[in-house]
DNA sequence: TTAGGTACTTACTAAATGGTTAGAAACACT
DNA sequence: AGTGTTTCTAACCATTTAGTAAGTACCTAA
């Protein structure tokens, strides 16, 4: 705690903070790590089990999560096209970040 | 975690996810409430403590914080003015948040 | 009289984010 | 021949968010 608040009093981009709201803000990201979860899931699943993000968000933030390392996407060679997403350990590890959020919000919202 | 999740399937309004990001989201406001920490300090004092933020950004976050209760505003009627901001136990209650971010950037990016 | 300090406020601009709609590709089924 | 399925892609627009720059008020000190 100390620790990261000598680094806060320098808020630059080297403080860790920043960078992790450089990459997870936003409507929608948090919330499709979460929702992948444990499970493999196709694209159409996804986009039935977040009501209300539109296709075209869904596929950015996706194709900008596997970009980032925290989504593995595999596709398959069938017709009609399928296309699996499923969390790597760096998606896994937003989960501590998750569970603040909804603790917080529960709570006090 | 099974009940987050349970209710994050829905991922609406109700969604305290959500309901936190609404609130937290942006690009100062997490750090704004983890520089004021637990201090009583100064609208100068803040502004020098977080390099790059313009004043019109710090004022209005800082505007928000206080309508939001977050941040507790107290204006000395004096010249030249003086103002101090501290966190409420709202704001405070954000820290575990902000470790979960800081504690992820430091160990993933 | 001029410059300086503090805490803003305003106007304007730029960039990032999000939403809507239409469509493409490729095959299966009717 | 036409419809449906699935996963995207592209064009366009609206909204939100952020940055720049200038100015305001009031008093103090040089």
């Amino acid at each position: 705690m100390e620790k990261n608040q000598k680094i806060i009093l320098q808020s630059d981009e080297n403080c860790p903070v920043r960078k992790s709201l450089i990459i997870l803000s936003g409507k929608w990201r948090l919330l499709i790590v979460f929702q992948i979860n444990e499970r493999v899931i196709r694209y159409g699943e996804l986009k039935r089990a977040i009501p209300g993000i539109s296709e075209k968000m869904l596929i950015q933030e996706l194709n900008f999560l596997v970009e980032h390392k925290f989504v593995t996407k595999k596709s398959f060679p069938e017709i009609p096209p399928r296309v699996e997403y499923s969390l790597t350990k760096l998606g896994l590890d937003t989960f501590p970040i998750i569970d603040k959020l909804a603790a917080f919000g529960l709570e006090n919202l």
